[in-house]
DNA sequence: CAGGAAATTGCACTTGGTGCAATATTGCAG
DNA sequence: CTGCAATATTGCACCAAGTGCAATTTCCTG
């Protein structure tokens, strides 16, 4: 019935790789020409379907430039922070959150997650379908949150909660853009989680 | 040379009556059937103007509903806060410029600023433009903490500072939503940031 | 009122995106 | 291996957003 866990039908394993031939596709022609010098129909000619298929993989243009499929957060970060670990501290453990959400967002498996910083740096405007992104998400961080607050009681709402983790993200990454893009994305984040709160207490 | 600063030529009021037209139209008819359900043509057509006009006024349809021209913070609350007041204390000036802020993006001389908020609440898709809004105008409000840092040393980036205070801004927006929308927006800005800093400070 | 600046408009065009029906591919049972 | 059902790809027609350009109209000013 169940096909065997470990190895995926041929059906899946195609929808994989033409669902990263069309970001890598996407993402290198933007990097190469710009946002709007490249159609849709450039990229699916790069990725070797027709114009329509592009479309039953990803919504739109931008989605598949920021290779946003979903947030997959490993189901052990998951757990371990719902149960209110894995430090007990709020503040570092929704710090390490952010440095899982910043992996899974520069793509599963893909090593390249800095090519979706880079171009984002290059169009701005971009960053709007990335905030959809996140809304789009947030009820999952959301639900996190709530969990947590069965474990241990929060000092604030979840879905303010949920919005501290997207802001810390989105200042690491305008940090790291900023400075000298050397290192992990993700070094930035006890850094703006300070400067946050120094603004918030001064 | 430049005509009576009070009583502005017949051109500037036409093209503020237009804007105003061109949004009230807009965000009518989305709120009546929904945001995918109008055209630019149909607001267009209801503003009495042609559709190639519309985006002379607007960049997009969104914006339009959205009403988002310019953020205009009156000169006043800019200087006042570059200087380093009105009281001295960080924390609390950012929460007096975010509902400033606030008080601009429901429009300048509009009452019905509750509209947009509730537009967004219909229609969360409508975020990405809003954050691509604060995009744009990011830069005045970081030139603005640029300037009050010569009055007064800031304990975080201008960068930082001002996504402080979109997300302050943000956050205010989903309480009153989320509440029952009573009142103003503005009031719930401290509350919001207490939350904040609580969660950082956990 | 004449003439120049600025705004409005029509028109043609590109591109993103969707619905639908035809076709091809894959998985699977016998 | 073969035929059948499920699923995916594709072509095609179509709608709506948005832009560039040139013609025309409206406003301002001397």
């Amino acid at each position: 019935m169940t096909p065997p866990a470990g190895d995926l039908g041929l059906r899946e394993r195609k929808k994989r790789a033409r669902t990263d031939a069309i970001v890598d596709a996407a993402q290198r022609l933007v990097l190469e020409r710009g946002l709007d010098a490249v159609t849709v129909e450039e990229i699916a000619e790069a990725a070797q379907i027709s114009p329509r298929t592009f479309f039953n993989y990803f919504e739109s243009k931008d989605d598949a430039v920021l290779g946003q499929g979903s947030l997959e957060l490993s189901a052990e970060v998951r757990e371990a922070f719902a149960a209110g670990g894995p430090t007990g501290l709020l503040k570092t453990d929704v710090e390490l959150l952010v440095r899982s959400t910043l992996e899974a967002l520069s793509g599963p498996g893909h090593d390249q997650g800095e090519r979706v910083l880079e171009i984002l740096q290059a169009h701005p405007g971009l960053l709007g379908r990335h905030f959809a992104w996140f809304e789009r998400h947030k009820s999952q961080v959301v639900a996190l949150f709530e969990r947590r607050h069965e474990a241990a009681p929060l000092p604030a709402d979840p879905e303010m909660c949920a919005m501290v983790v997207f802001v810390l993200a989105r200042a690491a990454m305008d940090e790291w853009g900023r400075g000298d893009r050397h290192g992990d994305v993700g070094d930035h984040v006890p850094h703006v989680a300070e400067q946050l709160a120094a603004i918030l207490t001064a």
